[in-house]
DNA sequence: TGCACTATTTATCGATCGATAAATGATTAT
DNA sequence: ATAATCATTTATCGATCGATAAATAGTGCA
């Protein structure tokens, strides 16, 4: 009833896969099976999508709960696999152009359904690898910028950021972030330039920062000018 | 087991309560439990919780599919039954106190663990009512913030947003609401003062609106200085 | 006070879940 | 060619799920 070769009364030939295979195509179809059932999705749903028998899933992996973890592991470092934070700091170019680089590429690694779809899930899970992420955001992404932007605007950039400072770079990471959130969880139209979108938050970023945290300091209204000039492509 | 009491030998008095309150006691309830333990909660836990039995609550409820149901129509509609997008387009207000106003009354409706959390679990089902919520957002809140700042800047208010109006009122938007979810969701710190941030995301919504569109119409460039002169209270 | 009504509980069903043990069959080494 | 090895399947267990039927007990009315 199961396998349609087997109902009609020819007999599946039996894959053998070795070890390896196996078990990074369970990892790959698995990280698609929960991202759209979400981790209450069936072991045996699963193992019929991937054209095995439910127990052998557990030759490779000892729980559930076990082959879930990879999920998480996987979806959560491979974006991060990347230097495209360290080229954050490369100041031989200019804030804007490495701010579009970064979130241009960053989005392309995690604007899709299957990521979006795993954060989200494990986020209201609560679990450690997700508050690891949100914090990694903070400390390698958000605080870099902070500080490349107060080296541009040519304030001190020793001091750890305020907490002023990070909450705009979060409101701006945000609404970059919720794009994708309504174009892949959502399904809602968005506007299809997405590089556009991002240009667009950039530049209102920049100047928010400038105008928001200006007041506390003549230094930064001085040189408000040059970056809102800039902004003027 | 189940019972202290009961085990303990003393009879817990059975208690008798109307339907309507018991219906209505039941929805609150399961409100908080699904938000915590997502749908996929059991109902003899939820019965547990409740202080009854679970076959109780097919009594009022058809099935758990139509309590669920009930749960979102309460989430949804709440925060909604209010004028509050109404005075959005009271002209005799500046269009920042409106602002300002609106975005306040409303995060205090939404910001909480339970509503963001069944937000976030029936936007990844799919519903219908979360996307007919999200296109309540952007025809109802979005568009007339756009409409409003198109008279504040002097523009005709004729005309539909366009996509790119929509997306930059998107990008707001989203950066405040992902306020709340690092606060209730992520539970990380955030910059205690709400109404900070909201006050610095509209400066900041304000300027990029006349930036980014301003450059196709002399007249918004004209209106621009006054806009932005205004920010600096 | 006793009876009718019904809110609530007890008992239980069939389906499905994660997981384990034993049987089977494909591959590899001798 | 045959035996050993191990990937894979078949069969099954106990727990838990949503849901239903029948028994019980609290409440209001005569």
């Amino acid at each position: 009833m199961r396998k349609k070769a087997k109902a009609a009364g020819i007999p599946v030939k039996q894959k053998r896969l070795s070890p390896e295979d196996r078990r990074k195509e369970f990892i790959r179809k698995a990280t698609e099976f929960f991202a759209e059932e979400g981790f209450n999705g069936g072991t045996r749903e699963l193992a019929r999508r991937l054209g095995v028998t439910q127990p052998l899933l557990y030759r490779y992996f000892p729980s559930k709960e076990d082959l879930i973890r990879e999920v998480y592991r996987k979806v959560y470092l491979e974006p991060l696999d990347s230097d495209w934070e360290k080229r954050l700091s490369d100041r031989s170019r200019p804030l804007r152009d490495r701010l579009q680089y970064f979130y241009v590429t960053y989005t392309d690694a995690i604007f899709n359904r299957v990521w979006l779809r795993i954060y989200l899930f494990s986020g209201l899970k609560g679990l450690d690898i997700n508050r690891w992420y949100v914090g990694t955001v903070r400390d390698k992404i958000l605080t870099r910028i902070i500080k490349e932007w107060r080296f541009e605007a040519g304030l001190s950039v020793q001091s750890k950021p305020t907490a002023k400072e990070l909450e705009l770079a979060w409101v701006f990471h945000g609404g970059i972030f919720y794009y994708g959130v309504r174009k892949f969880i959502y399904e809602s139209p968005v506007l299809e330039d997405k590089e556009r979108m991002i240009a667009d938050a950039i530049d209102t970023f920049l100047i928010g920062m400038t105008r928001a945290l200006g007041k506390n300091s003549r230094e930064v209204s001085r040189n408000l000018n040059r970056l809102e000039t800039t902004a003027d492509r």
